[in-house]
Order: structure tokens, then C-alpha cells, then sequence
RNA sequence: GGGGCCUUAGCUCAGCUGGCUAGAGCGCUACGUUGACAUCGUAGAGGUCACUGGUUCGAGUCCAGUAGGCCCCACCA
């Protein structure tokens, strides 16, 4: 699109469609977004937090990984050798219940085809599906290296993988142990502790009567949660200090429904003063009980099938049953046999399965572990000694927490879709081989060996990501090259799951910190505030935004309405009102450009524009521009986007739009002759090509657009490798122009002010008197007034001596000190005139009367900062002018 | 039970190291087809910055407490 035909016939109106792909397509040919190992000297790395390979896109997705396009490309113009490493989690559990649901409605489960061909039938579903993700980041815009597009089952990962669990076996870090794990009955796997969320529960206290073995008519009362795990208890407890209840130490109660003899112990697990000082102690099924159990030497009677029924260990008459089932049963028989004492309500939080929401099962069963402290240490002492920052840092109180009360990490799951844990047991002896490379037979008695069934928690790959992705372990050029990563960017709610392991590993295995900053972003919601979820039914597809407003549409609404560390709210039954503020943004830009492509030539975009020609408007919007830069800049690498997005909306819409644009439009129609429409024909391109520099990182689309559309330009050029802005802008700085052109804003702010005051109708000019304006900001009017005169629809705008007194009119006394006078003969209204002067007297007096209050203290001046007791005696004075001023006026309309 | 966050215009929220005559977008009211843009322009109304106390010359901003809302963590049955 580079003949002048196509550039005067971009439509009034910016439409999307037709344009984002192609530019896309043109980034892709020229490989604009990779990296090439072998050339990196200011890497600059982002490995992307791989969504699970069946995901689609969500917002939480659009919001991440615009603010990782965004900081991509920023490093990538600033002449970064910017890397965004993309890729998918396999997502164990996810994927593995995906793949059977599908399978479900042919009637099958993953144990009728048995686990190679439910293997190979998950792969082939990742297949079809797996890159529907990577295709939606496109559509958004994702500046990926694409050619480094990973996944955690792919070889290599694996092999990381493996290596991890044989170092990690050799130091001793990982075990193998029977312990109480977080089950899921629907899922039938282990799960860490991380995966078991807690909701609180409205549920009920179940006082139950023990009968003591030898004492007829004697009792004692626990009280549970889960009646139906009486099945298993082994034990009463009390505090060895109960002074009620210790001297029934070492009697027996005789299980109801069971009629079992069990011991009652003392123990200092039991608080004497909760129920009865009783506890019931099930040590296969309650953790606190498993430990208690450890100490007394207790027997563990598992009365429970891995689906939650109950066993063949519990009485005959409730096996088979649901675990809920049985819990109405028991109570129902408790009850016949006047054991339940009391049902109170008792809210307590359970666990649930995060992937299927089950209500996790406490469960004892042999898993694989990894010992954590001693990966936390490093890794809290990385955050202390700040090598890892957070944004916002507060997420660091909760890290330390995390990593400081760290617990043991069970990574065995009972899946088939995994990573098969690298363990195999001898089928002769009890040898256990534990290696890279699968064995063919016992190393201690050559027989026959098997390789464990479980597969290791997805996290157990995620956290190797950082390197995992870049060839690790082997010493790839990659990993000399990009390694470590530099910033992190996800959701909080992640944070334990992968943020602090990847910190973990990297300096476990890297011996280096996996990145070094830690963005968090906020989470999306609705209206309601309520998160954003398939269930709800209260989601956004971004492709359907994208669709409808375009992507850089919805990348600026995601990135401007999320402060750092806040969330943000969406409208899913209003799209309009949600986005709406980007499109329209896009539409002004896009308008902005095509006003601008009118006039410019091909000799008007050059560097940095400081000649002489240059008039007051154009050092005005340079300075405002070098300014706005200098602020994006910095938003930027402090991480806060949404200033960043902020900032250049101002600029472009408040400033350059509004009023550049708006001033500028006589000289570049050549009416003040060809020297000074070069002047603003440069300024204007500079400018123009410089906030499209700004704004690419957040709106890739529009204005790698418009800056091909600039004279002398075309689709061989691209903005994705800056540079991000002309050099030497402190050289733009002009204060002179920057308060000489405020004060022509509000004169035509006061005379539009007075205008909508007196109904002036739109249409007519009127002439205006402007007294007292300082030096600078007559001789401006003097250079400007054609473009003011516009502004304020007058037809005559005159610097006088002196506001002729006693005529008729509308006055306003500025703060720069000029008076502003309309004359309004026949319309004035003196009433009303004399109400406004009077209110703003009133206004000013309140204002003049803090400045003196402070100004009059001693404290004040000496200890407040010379720029601060400067700037209130600035504005103490400009009140008093001005208040003397409008008691003049006042005088004129009469005291009233 | 611990920890954290939030409470600023009708709505959604900015306001980072205390100096604010408190901002934005949307909405609202009035007016407007001004040759880039009605996905626009102009003007306006609208706020005791939750409450109470403290620190300070000065507090929306710091500290403590109160009230309401939210989130994370947690093996008291």
C-alpha cells in the first residue's frame, strides 16, 4: 500500500478486519520474532507460562500474554535480542479427563482400551486440538519465537525431566513413602497438597458415645466431622494433661458397629478444651491421626476402596457403600444405638480436587515425595537478598510464607498421561533401579523388571520450563544464549504451583535464578466480580473480540484497565462498553494518521526536527512528546503498563489531537508560506512516527499500519525493531513553550467557557479582548491567532492595554494572569455576571486564604522544600492578582 | 486461626517515594454536521478521598483502631 491512490483512501473509519492478519503474516515471512542463538548479545527472555495444550483462549490469556507481547516488544525495539519462548503444558490431569469424557460418549472408559492405546488416543487428540491455542495468541498478535514452540512430553522436556528425578533420587531429595495424601475418588490419583483447594463447608459435629470395654454404663464422647471413619479408628485420644480425662489412659472402649477393643492414649495432638477433650483417631484416613499413629505405634486400618467406597476392613454391612452413604448409615445405627449424642453445626473447610472440584479424600498410599527444604532455603534466600523482585511486591510476604512453611511434594499420580516416573522394580528380588535410560533387566539379580505405573505431576515439568525449553540439560547453545530468562509474567494463583518451584529448580539445576522479575497480573472478572469461568457462564472469547474491535482494540483496554497488582472488570453481556474505549482509540489514532498523510511528504519524516524554522506550537508538542516518551519509558521497565497506555492516550488524544493537530492545520496547508509548513510538515511527521513508536508495543497491528502508510515508506519497513524513540529528546525540552502554550489553552478553554455560559449560539464569532497576558503568551496568541480564533469560534482576538471599563461583557481572569473580556452588548445578563464573579472571588479568597495560613508559618518555610514554599508563594501572589482584579469588576457590576 | 488487599465522582477505576486548587474513561445534562475523526467536538453538573484517632509545617497518600467487602494460606477433630 504505498501508491498515493491507496494512501488517501483509507476510509474514515478503522476496521481491523483485513488489516491484522496480513501484517501478522508479514512479521512471520520475515522472521521478524526469532532469535538466532548464535547472535544475541542484550537477550532479552520471556518463557510464556504454557497454557495446557488442550486450553482455549481465555481473558485471563489475553490479559498475560498482552502484557508479555507488550514487554516483549518493547525490549525487542529498544534493540533487546527479545525471545518469547512459547510452547503447552501437557496438563496430566486436565488432558487425561478431557480424553475420557470424549471417550465416555462412546461408552467407554480408559480401562477398556487399556493404557497404550488410551496413551496413543491422547496423543492423537493433542494432535488435532493442541494448537488451537498457539493459533488464538497469533490472532492476538503474540510476537512468539515460534521456531522455539515447545511442549512438556516433547523428547527433550522429557529427558529433563528424567534427569531431574534420577539427580534428585541421588541427593536423597526424593523418597518413596506411605503417607496420608490428598486423594481424589473421581480422578483416583494422588494430588500435592497444592491441589487440594480448601472451601469452607457448612457441615455438622457428630458427637458419638464410646462405650469403656470393662466398665458397664461408662463412656467417653468424641466428636468428628466424618462419622463413617469410625470404621477405622484405632485409637481414643486425650491430652496427657486432660486433668478430667487422663486417668482413663490406657483403658479400652470397645468400637461401636465394630466392636473392636481400642487402646485410649494420651497424646498432645488433642486441644482439652474442644467437645469432650475426646478424640477419635483414624490413622489411615485424617493426617493429624497418621501422626499420632506414628508416635503410638497404632494399627492403620484403611476401610476405604480408591473410589471412596467403603473396604472389605469395615464391618460387612457397609462395604460397597459411597463414602457419603455410608456416613447416613452409620449415623442411622449410631442413632438406633443411642450413640449419637449431639449434631451441631460446624463450619470447616474441606479439600476439592482443583481439576474435577471432588471433595479430596485423605487417603494413606505409597507415593513418591520430594524433600522441599532444602530446595526452599535458596530460594527464599534469593528473594531476600533481592536477586528475585516481585511486582507487585507484595507477592513477596506470600513467597516467603510459602517457601518458609514448605511441605514434603508428593509427584506420583495415578494417571496414564505423563510423564512415566523413571523407577523400576525387579520382579525376583527387591531390587529398585532408579535411571536415565530404561533398564532391560535387575542390576542386582538380572531378572525381569518393571517400570512403575504412575507418572509424575504435571508440575513436576512445568518447573523445569525456564531451561527445559531451551535444551537443558545439555549445554545448548540456547541455553548459553538466553539463560537465565529475565521477567516471569502470570497469575497469582500460580505462585506456589510453578512460580516458587521454577525458582526451586532453576537454582537447584541451573545453579542460576530461572528469571529475575515476577510480574503478577491481576484476574479478570465480571461485572459481579466474580471470576471469569466456563461454569458461570460469564466468560469472554477473545476471538470474538478480537473479531469485533480488533486485537489492538482489546490489548489496550486489557493493558489500560489493569493497574498493577489490581483486577479488572469485564462486561460479558456488554462487549460494547467493555472494549469501546480501545476502539475508539484506534479510530482516533487511525484518523490522526490520515489527517496527517494529507499534507506530509517524503522530506517532512526526518530525525529529530530542532532547526530554527521551528515555531512555538511545533517546540511545544516536540517537548510534550519527549516528555511522554521519557514516561512511557519508564512505565515500561517499572512494569506498569497501565500508566504506560495512560500516558500516550493523553498525549495523543488530550494533546496531539486536540490541539496540535487543531493549530497546526493553516501551515500545513501552506497559508503561512513553505518554511513554516515545512517546519510543522516535520514536526507533525516526527511526532506522529514517534507516539506510533510508543504505542506499538501495546497496539501491534494499528501502528505497524500506519507507520507503512508514512511518505516514503512502505510494507518493506516494519516497526517491530524500533528503535523505540529518537535519541537526544532532552533536547526537545521547552519550558518557555510549554507554559506559553498552556496559556493559549486557557484562554480558548475561558472563552468556550464563556460562550456555553452565555448560550452563545455555536455558530456565531465573537470578538475578544485578552488584557494582562504575560509577555510569552501575547507574543504567542500574536503567532497562533488564526488557529485560536478557530478554536473559540471568535473572529477577532485582541491583546489590549486594558479591559475598556464600565462596557458590557463577560469577564475571566486566568492563571496566568490575563484577563479574558467577551463583549456582550445587548446579551449580557448583569446578574448573572456579577453571580459568576462573585463565586469565583469566593473560590479564590478560600484558595488565598490556605496559601497565607501556610505561608504565615514559620514550620512551614523553613522545613517544607524550597520548590514546594516557592511554588505555594507563586500561587499566593497569582490569587491576589486575580482577586484584585475581579473586586474591580465587581465594582463595575455594583457590590449587589 | 494466620497473612494480604480493597473502600476516592452515578459506574469502573488511576492517584507509585506525603505538597492536590483530587484525575481518567464511561454514564448524565446542554449545545454542535467547525473539510482527520459523530467510534467525533465543546461546555457543564457530580467527590466532607468509608469512619475514628495519631504522626507531620502539611495526609487521599504514613501509623493505629473501627465498620463493610474480597483474596490467599491453614492437619484443631
Amino acid at each position: 500500500m504505498t501508491d498515493e491512490t491507496t494512501r488517501h483512501e483509507l476510509s474514515a473509519r478503522f476496521d481491523s478486519t483485513g488489516i491484522e492478519a496480513p501484517v501478522y503474516a508479514r512479521w512471520l515471512e520475515r522472521g521478524g520474532f526469532h532469535v538466532d542463538a548464535a547472535n544475541v548479545a542484550a537477550p532479552y527472555v520471556i518463557a510464556i507460562p504454557p497454557p495446557n495444550v488442550t486450553a482455549a483462549l481465555h481473558m485471563g490469556h489475553g490479559l498475560n500474554n498482552t502484557i508479555q507481547d507488550v514487554l516483549v516488544r518493547f525490549q525487542r525495539m529498544r534493540g533487546r535480542d527479545a525471545v518469547w519462548i512459547p510452547g503447552t503444558d501437557h496438563a496430566g490431569i486436565a488432558t487425561q479427563n478431557v480424553v475420557e469424557r470424549d471417550m465416555a460418549k462412546e461408552g467407554l472408559t480408559r480401562h477398556d482400551v487399556g493404557r497404550d492405546r488410551f496413551v496413543d488416543r491422547v496423543w492423537e487428540w493433542v494432535d488435532r486440538y493442541g494448537s488451537t491455542i498457539i493459533e488464538q495468541l497469533k490472532t492476538m498478535g503474540c510476537s512468539c519465537d515460534w521456531e522455539r514452540t515447545r511442549f512438556t512430553l516433547d523428547e527433550g522436556l522429557s529427558r529433563a525431566v528424567r534427569e531431574v528425578f534420577v539427580r534428585l533420587y541421588a541427593k536423597g531429595l526424593i523418597y518413596r513413602g506411605n503417607y496420608i495424601i490428598n486423594w481424589c475418588p473421581r480422578c483416583l490419583t494422588a494430588l500435592s497438597n497444592e491441589e487440594a483447594e480448601h472451601q469452607e463447608i457448612q457441615g455438622k459435629l457428630y458427637h458419638i458415645r464410646y462405650p469403656l470395654a470393662d466398665a458397664e454404663g461408662e463412656y467417653v464422647v468424641v466428636a468428628t466431622t466424618r462419622p463413617e471413619t469410625m470404621l477405622g479408628d484405632t485409637a481414643v485420644a486425650v491430652h496427657p494433661e486432660d486433668e478430667r480425662n487422663r486417668n482413663l489412659v490406657g483403658r479400652e472402649v470397645e468400637l461401636p458397629l465394630v466392636g473392636r477393643r481400642i487402646e485410649v492414649i494420651a497424646d498432645e495432638h488433642v486441644d482439652p478444651e474442644f467437645g469432650s477433650g475426646f478424640v477419635k483417631v483414624t490413622p489411615a484416613h485424617d493426617p493429624n491421626d497418621f501422626e499420632i499413629g506414628l508416635r503410638h505405634d497404632l494399627e492403620r486400618v484403611d476401610i476405604m476402596n480408591g473410589d471412596a467406597t467403603i473396604g472389605d476392613e469395615a464391618p460387612s454391612a457397609y462395604r460397597g457403600l459411597d463414602r457419603f452413604e455410608a456416613r447416613k448409615r452409620v449415623l442411622e445405627d449410631l442413632e438406633s444405638l443411642g450413640l449419637l449424642v449431639e449434631v451441631e453445626d460446624h463450619e470447616h473447610s474441606v479439600g476439592h480436587c482443583y481439576r474435577c472440584g471432588t471433595a479430596v479424600e485423605p487417603r494413606l498410599s505409597l507415593q513418591w515425595f520430594v524433600r522441599m527444604k532444602p530446595l526452599a532455603e535458596p530460594a527464599l534466600e534469593a528473594y531476600r537478598d533481592g536477586r528475585l523482585r516481585f511486582h507487585p511486591e507484595r507477592f513477596g510476604n506470600t513467597y516467603e510464607y510459602w517457601m518458609t512453611s514448605v511441605r514434603d511434594w508428593c509427584i506420583s499420580r495415578q494417571l496414564w498421561w505423563g510423564h512415566r516416573i523413571p523407577v523400576w522394580y525387579c520382579q525376583e528380588c527387591d531390587g529398585m533401579i532408579v535411571t536415565l535410560d530404561d533398564p532391560s533387566a535387575c542390576t542386582t539379580c538380572g531378572g525381569a523388571v518393571e517400570q512403575d505405573p504412575d507418572v509424575l505431576d504435571t508440575w513436576f515439568s512445568s518447573w523445569l520450563w525456564p531451561f527445559s525449553t531451551l535444551g537443558w540439560p545439555a549445554d545448548t547453545p540456547d541455553m548459553e544464549a538466553l539463560y537465565p530468562t529475565h521477567t516471569l509474567s502470570t497469575a497469582p494463583e500460580i505462585l506456589f504451583f510453578w512460580v516458587a518451584r521454577m525458582v526451586m529448580a532453576g537454582l537447584e539445576f541451573t545453579g542460576d535464578l530461572p528469571f529475575t522479575d515476577v510480574l503478577l497480573h491481576g484476574t479478570v472478572r465480571d461485572v459481579q466480580g466474580r471470576r471469569m469461568s466456563k461454569s458461570l457462564g460469564n466468560g469472554i472469547d477473545p476471538l470474538e473480540v478480537v473479531r469485533r474491535f480488533g486485537a489492538d482494540a482489546m490489548r489496550f483496554t486489557l493493558v489500560s484497565s489493569a493497574a498493577l497488582g489490581t483486577d479488572l472488570q469485564l462486561d460479558h453481556e456488554d462487549l460494547d462498553s467493555s472494549f469501546r474505549v480501545g476502539r475508539n482509540f484506534a479510530n482516533k489514532m487511525w484518523n490522526a494518521v490520515r489527517f496527517g498523510l494529507g499534507y506530509l511528504t517524503e522530506d517532512d519524516l526526518q530525525t529529530v526536527p530542532t532547526d530554527t524554522r521551528l515555531e512555538l506550537t511545533d517546540r511545544w508538542i516536540l517537548a510534550r512528546f519527549a516528555a511522554t516518551a521519557a514516561a512511557v519509558t519508564d512505565a515500561l521497565e517499572r512494569f506498569r503498563l497501565h500508566d504506560a497506555a495512560e500516558t500516550t492516550y493523553q498525549f495523543v488524544w488530550g494533546e496531539f489531537c486536540d490541539w496540535y493537530l487543531e493549530l497546526v492545520k493553516a501551515r500545513l496547508r501552506g497559508d503561512r508560506g513553505e518554511e513554516s509548513r515545512s517546519a510543522a510538515g516535520a514536526t507533525l511527521a516526527f511526532v506522529l512516527d514517534g507516539w506510533l513508536r510508543l504505542l506499538h508495543p501495546i497496539m501491534p497491528f494499528i501502528t505497524e499500519e500506519m507507520y507503512c502508510h508514512l511518505p516514503g515508506r512502505n510494507d518493506e519497513d516494519s516497526l517491530l525493531h524500533g528503535p523505540w524513540a529518537a535519541a537526544d529528546l532532552e533536547q526537545l525540552a521547552a519550558a518557555d513553550a510549554e507554559s506559553a502554550v498552556t496559556g493559549l489553552q486557557e484562554i480558548v478553554g475561558a472563552v468556550r467557557n464563556l460562550r456555553s455560559d452565555y448560550g452563545i449560539d455555536p455558530s456565531k464569532r465573537v470578538g475578544v479582548m485578552v488584557a494582562r497576558a504575560p509577555a510569552s503568551v501575547a507574543a504567542a496568541v500574536a503567532d497562533e491567532l488564526e488557529g485560536l480564533l478557530r478554536l473559540g469560534r471568535m473572529s477577532s482576538l485582541e491583546i489590549v492595554g486594558s479591559i475598556p471599563a464600565g462596557e458590557p461583557g463577560a469577564h475571566a481572569v486566568l492563571r496566568s494572569g490575563a484577563e479574558v473580556f467577551l463583549p456582550l452588548a445587548g446579551i449580557v445578563d448583569i446578574e448573572k455576571e456579577r453571580d459568576r464573579i462573585r463565586s469565583e472571588i469566593e473560590r479564590l479568597e478560600s484558595l488565598l486564604e490556605g496559601s497565607r495560613r501556610r505561608l504565615e508559618d514559620p514550620r512551614f518555610v523553613e522545613q517544607a522544600p524550597a520548590e514546594v514554599v516557592k511554588r505555594e508563594r507563586e500561587k499566593s501572589r497569582s490569587c491576589e492578582e486575580r482577586l484584585s482584579l475581579l473586586v474591580e469588576k465587581r465594582a463595575v457590576f455594583g457590590s449587589g
